[in-house]
DNA sequence: TATGAATGAGACTTCATTCAT
DNA sequence: GATGAATGAAGTCTCATTCAT
């Protein structure tokens, strides 16, 4: 296939990217009561064109979050073969917290990682979970994690963690201290 | 010619009682985004009579919260002298906890408890933060806690956890198990 | 318990004339948008009470209307034998614009004396209507006025001044400045 | 088949106009307490079709007015070069007069067009005024009215004559009796 | 295909009036 | 008789969604 022969999917991809970046922006900003006219006006782009790729504002929303967790589930293919396993669990832990406090409305996705409601997010949350899950076993493995932590848990406690980094915006250095004292609940005694 | 504060007739009583109620049940089934009429039929009240003894949506959801607040301030009262006083520490944490999960709409209140954003809660909030930090620095004294560990960061985790319990209701077996977890980070090493 | 004569009747009275008070203050520094609550409150009487000795809002505010057109003819007795007849003539309109002045609400219902379009103040406007003529006609008589003045006219600038006069309440000052100007048009010439 | 320079505008512009003249229809009809859903109704269109096009209530409304006032200031133009200026200051005035009297609404705008108290109004206003004032002066050097007239005064009866027509729709004859005496006491003596 | 104008349900709130206490 | 609690229609405004251009 040539690039000339479809010149339409080009421009309907190009604005369906820009309609993302921008929703992304939005829900970073105002959360999860952001209007369709807000994405629309920071994406440069009609209303009707954010419905042509998104049929309603959640398919839309549901989209970035997608897209954010499947970003977070790649960050942790590296991570995975650091040679401190505890670190690299923890590493991969307190980034989808700080992804959450840095997004409005994306901690709600995160903490619904763990049992996938919405069907827009269920294979991007049940990646994420998994690669949780991979890290993890592996700090256990190596002992750096307790024996009998179980992902159900981990999962609830992310989710905490995430929800609460996106009610008030964490500062990094609370943040740090605060999943400090979590973590030491995850090691072994 | 007007007494002060004279007591309320029956009937507005009883039907300021259905509002609370009906209100609290909302509250719980449709958190926060609850609307007023909602309310009103939930209570089978007219939507004047809501704002008869609420003067708008806001006073109303708050005077539930703040409502709350006290009354978990009040349960505290027994624990602070209970005999081992890092289990009262934890009891009282997860009767926090165990509230938020149960009303949605209230983990935010009890998650902002630390910092006090809303006016019509903040008496409340602080009467519970007082509590929490009575608790907390009694089992520390006993050594049930870790000495390190500082009100911010045990706020910061409360807020977490009531926002996941509400998030997606915690089984009181699930709940246990998560807060297990982050209850042995509190515990000295 | 003791003395059964006519308490009611007594109490009934007091709480009527309460009720045409505060709602004449009322209505003074409300105008015409002052809620029943308000004059209730007011007068520190229920709202039952008022719609006990008035019917409905519109025949307590009528009422105040009528009770103030009936205090203004009688005003206009003395002035009918004064010795200056155009100078009487010319108080009693500065008289009634400076009502109208004074209490707003008051200026339409004054604007209305012209056409007698409210039941409840029909009779209190004939009367003020009349009292003006008398006046007129004897000031015209006299050579004060111009002769070629009539009533419609007369009464349509009397109503125009005292919707001014309300509209924005006018220093004493620049109410001389501006009658002064329109008494002029009154004047042979 | 070719044509399609402005293929949406055609539509806004043509309901932006119906929502304007049903707007004014209203406004004559029922004043300044007219309701949003009665222009709407008016209009034919959706309630949501007119905040599109004026933000709110008073943005809708003051605009209305304005556009009736620098109607008459335009209309005030070729009046300011007419060869007798006393009776082009008086048809001025009378003009004014009347559009108050055809729309119920405007009249408290034309009213406080002496003072600015509405921002959306002022700038119009501002124009009526001067307009006006040019006239009078014009009229004074020409001997055509009194030379201790002062805008002040010329403007407080020019708010007063707008309330009253306003008030009660005045006949163009008796207006023009009514109006007469007025003139007569800006003539000099 | 992209646009954004139009829609209308639904949100909060006020207030004249009724009626149980 | 007096009170004021209750009612509910009506007001302004927002916003997800549809559809004509």
């Amino acid at each position: 296939m040539s690039e000339k022969s479809r010149p339409l999917r080009t421009d309907a991809r190009r604005n369906c990217e820009r309609v993302l970046a921008a929703a992304e922006a939005v829900l970073a900003r105002d959360g999860t009561t952001a209007s369709m006219r807000a994405v629309a006006e920071a994406a440069g782009v009609g209303l009707g064109t954010i419905y042509r790729h998104f049929p309603t504002r959640e398919a839309l929303f549901e989209g970035i979050m997608a897209a954010r967790m499947f970003q977070l589930t790649d960050s942790s293919s590296e991570l995975a073969e650091a040679a401190d396993a505890g670190e690299a669990f923890f590493r991969f832990f307190t980034a989808v917290v700080d992804n959450a406090g840095r997004m409005r409305a994306l901690a709600e996705a995160l903490a619904d990682a763990g049992v996938d409601v919405k069907a827009g997010t269920a294979e991007a949350a049940a990646a994420l979970r998994t690669a949780l899950e991979t890290l993890q076993e592996r700090a256990q493995r190596r002992g750096d994690l307790r024996p009998d932590l179980r992902l159900p848990e981990t999962l609830a406690l992310l989710a905490a963690m995430c929800l609460a980094a996106e009610h008030r915006r964490w500062e990094p250095a609370a943040r740090d201290r605060t999943l400090a004292v979590l973590f030491d609940g995850f090691r072994p005694r």
